[in-house]
DNA sequence: CGTAAAATTGATATTTCTCAATGAGAGTGG
DNA sequence: CCACTCTCATTGAGAAATATCAATTTTACG
């Protein structure tokens, strides 16, 4: 389930075609400093399902996501799984205080990252202010994020949950693919349930109102936006 | 509602005797970066239930909490709270990307707060990277926590939000007042339900429900753990 | 194709919320 | 010092939302 995974590109010059190269922790480098430190990475690819790393590991890598999807959870004791996020390419992943991480993380789909041993990108960043503040910066974002996501966690009604999520997923998307009414979802419902913290029954009941509304339309792989405006109606409130 | 805050000590010599000293921001700078620092900010003191800084707000200074406890939350258009967090002595605020507060911040008692114009303190950061490092260690510490949170809202039920906020506050309350079966709970009702996404009745009936368990005792002003085993094991899972 | 996994739908159970009333403590003014 | 009032907390009864359990249906995959 968990063979090693595929390397492309050993090393050396990568960053030049690197999708992400303007968005990621790498947009605070200068082209010198771009070029030492694609010698730090390798890109990794991962499975659909694979884990890239499980709470609690040792943290010994950063990842930066290059391409696909990938879902960031929590699990309780007893298995009830709560997902803290959705990573997309861009996305920086790994930083920690305690040396372990505090979620684990896996594939949906194909994923291909940037994967930087701890120590030797630890070394990097001493003498680049730059950079700590880009990653600073990205983990000022994920808290602002964090709190958004509390209070619907908290506060909002299922079809609230469920209105406010795919204009939000929509939203994240528009960096990657544009704005469209047509959303990829290419989490399983059961991820955007344990995302919302409802149960599969009750998003697929949501999806299914919300299509007999006229609002949405259920289509493969993801949902297309009939009525933007009223789904926004639905999420305000 | 919302006077003027009284000022203490205008400027100079205050850090010697912060109590946060240690603990907040301030630790990673020595004793000359010390010296300057405290010229940049200001004591000041809010009374009970006064707001600090609202959602939106735009940012003119960051904050350092010295003494007492602070309330942050977001609202809903309709009035639905979701408090994301509570501020302690040594917890810092205000750090954010769009230039505005990501959510609003009020006094619950009297607080003490050591404020920093932002320009200033900016400009301060700039050379010294090892405050900025510090920075970012509060910023994750926070993710992590605001992650856990996540859990709690999502995934878990009324005994188990209750159980689990009553040891984590008394963990939080433990660098400040030392390890103890009594809990203080300056917060009222409605904020411990505003921050486990429950109702200030069904937080209530928890509480007795625990106290007629016999694994905690209502005091004035917050629970005796007489059974703290019992309500870890309620807690966890 | 055939089988397994994922999604949908239905019926019912449970939890938590809502609405309403009561009780307790803190501050105020007589 | 005491009644008064206000806010906060507790308790109860019933309602509503969402979960659970169970059965199909649909889709994905070998």
């Amino acid at each position: 389930m968990k063979p090693f995974a595929v390397t492309s590109e050993p090393n050396g010059h990568f960053c030049d075609d690197c999708a992400v190269r303007g968005a990621a922790v790498c947009s605070s480098l200068d082209a010198a400093e771009l070029r030492e430190f694609e010698h730090l990475g390798r890109r990794v690819h991962f499975g659909s399902g694979e884990t890239v790393f499980s709470e609690e590991d040792i943290t010994t890598s950063f990842y930066n996501v290059l391409e696909g999807v990938m879902r960031l959870y929590k699990l309780l004791p007893d298995g009830r799984r709560q997902i803290v996020g959705f990573a997309l390419p861009g996305d920086f992943l790994g930083m920690n205080l305690s040396g372990r991480h505090n979620f684990s993380a896996d594939a949906i789909g194909a994923v291909n990252v940037c994967q930087f041993p701890k120590g030797p990108f630890g070394r990097f960043i001493e003498g680049r202010p730059q950079l700590l503040r880009r990653i600073n910066e990205l983990a000022i974002r994920e808290l602002s994020q964090a709190r958004d996501h509390m209070v619907l966690l908290g506060r909002r009604s299922a079809d609230e949950k469920v209105a406010t999520f795919l204009l939000g997923w929509r939203e994240r998307l528009v960096s990657l693919m544009g704005l469209s009414d047509m959303v990829a979802l290419p989490m399983s419902r059961q991820d955007i349930a344990d995302y919302l913290g409802l149960t599969i029954e009750t998003v697929s009941r949501t999806f299914t109102k919300l299509e007999r509304l006229g609002v949405i339309e259920i289509i493969h792989g993801g949902i297309t936006l009939l009525d933007p405006a009223r789904v926004e109606a639905m999420a305000a409130a």
